[in-house]
DNA sequence: GGGAAATGACTAGCATGCCAGAACTTAAGC
DNA sequence: GCTTAAGTTCTGGCATGCTAGTCATTTCCC
């Protein structure tokens, strides 16, 4: 982390203590920052156990914290507790995966709009230094690098207008879709198409055109579900049939 | 959920253990609808404390429950634990509301879409039910009635697609405004208003329209968001100033 | 040998006890 | 009378022990 357009995982702690002002962060945050990002990178697969005694041991601390780490990563529906029987990394199918898209379609559309109404002089010039950022990172063929400046632009509009609450269900949308881009080999070339999606996202909002600009950040989204869709197509074993089962 | 168009309260429990499949309800479960149910009626009023050890009492159980009861609350934000100090119910401030509403816009517009594209008969069906019994509270003039039905209406939709992720993002929105809701006077009219503009969608998509049927929705939740705001000008001093504070 | 029942090991849920920290109260000093 | 400091009493966080339920294996019976 560090450099450059920092933030790298600080999006992952975003669901607990985030509204809290800033305490001493608990245990309990901390093997839930833990766990969850073992789950996103996919340390902990889909549909595997999740050993609370173990990680108790190995995080040396009672099962009290554990549990509570784990019952908030269920709400998130990251992993799934089955009553006197266990708990598991849920398994993501491929309908949960257009719907988290249907929404985050919905959502970032209303709000480049929205952006473009405000029409931040602060904000255009992030984007442009972000944009920036993206062009060295994509021609250079850094995908890792690429990827956090990918994630790191959307959020920059969102948290420009002050929605903290758009800019946690997005979190927890893409948190969700983390996993399945880990499986992912991001195809050559993507970067720089993504690049210029995003230049043109850039570009509505800055001309102040909220029609232009939902319609840029819709069709960028709508490109990137497209190739959701085409890796799962091509890879059916890395998905679920339903998000229900487990085994 | 079964047939007819009641449900009244259904969607309170979506949060925790709707995930999962229906095993005996647990304790925990129990007292997080209990204080859900009471915030959202506006029983305990928004910036109260929550007296656990009360709690434990009136319900007859250990700490343990109710703590993480509240746990999960904290986690969807309606309520606020301040280590060491207290839980609070949280305030909702008026940029808040517009949030909420900005994001149910968005989403209920790319829903009403995706449903006119559907195009299923037996949602058609079930809305012109809806309609009609709509039209039947609104001019019968149960508000409260007429309030269900509207809830209800809106579920439909997302429901007949099989959008579960995006009902939940939905419900959750929808507990944070109906705790206002129930702070304001539905204001005479109103009822045949949201009548014939749920009319328009229900059309919208009928007819197999996804721009209109999008724009419908978002024209309805539009007004609904100007009502809010005439109320919060009227009644300043029900809304808090940050969502932050609860004194 | 195959099937069914019993047993064992595992899990989550819950109760209880203790600790640290913050806010309020009270009393002492100026 | 005001300020300040110490003490009390709240709170939530955490550790630990126990209970009940489920799954898997094994063992016994047919």
């Amino acid at each position: 982390m560090s450099a450059g357009l920092q933030g790298s995982a600080a999006w992952l702690g975003t669901g607990p203590d985030a509204g809290g002002s800033s305490r001493r962060p608990s245990k309990a945050s901390h093997v839930y920052g833990t766990i969850k990002e073992a789950i996103l990178s996919g340390e902990l697969a889909p549909g595997s156990a999740i050993d609370k005694l173990a990680l108790c041991e190995r995080l040396g601390m009672s099962r009290f914290p554990v549990s509570t780490a784990v019952n908030r990563l269920a709400f998130e529906k990251l992993v799934i507790i089955e009553p006197q029987h266990g708990s598991f990394v849920s398994r993501i199918s491929l309908p949960d995966v257009r719907e988290f898209m249907l929404i985050r379609r919905a959502i970032e559309a209303d709000v480049a709009a929205e952006a473009a109404l405000a029409g931040s002089a602060t904000l255009n010039d992030e984007l442009d230094r972000s944009l920036r950022y993206q062009a060295a990172a994509a021609e250079a063929g850094d995908h890792a690098g690429f990827y956090r400046l990918d994630v790191e632009f959307h959020q920059l509009i969102v948290q420009s207008l002050g929605l903290n609450h758009a800019a946690e269900v997005l979190d927890q949308l893409l948190s969700h879709l983390e996993r399945v881009r880990r499986l992912l080999i991001t195809p050559a070339g993507r970067s720089q198409t993504t690049y210029s999606e995003h230049r043109e996202i850039v570009r509505a909002i800055a001309a102040r055109d909220p029609l232009a600009a939902a319609a840029a950040a819709r069709g960028h989204l709508e490109r990137t579900s497209a190739m959701f869709e085409v890796f799962a197509r091509d890879n059916p074993k890395l998905f679920a049939e339903s998000s229900a089962d487990h085994a």
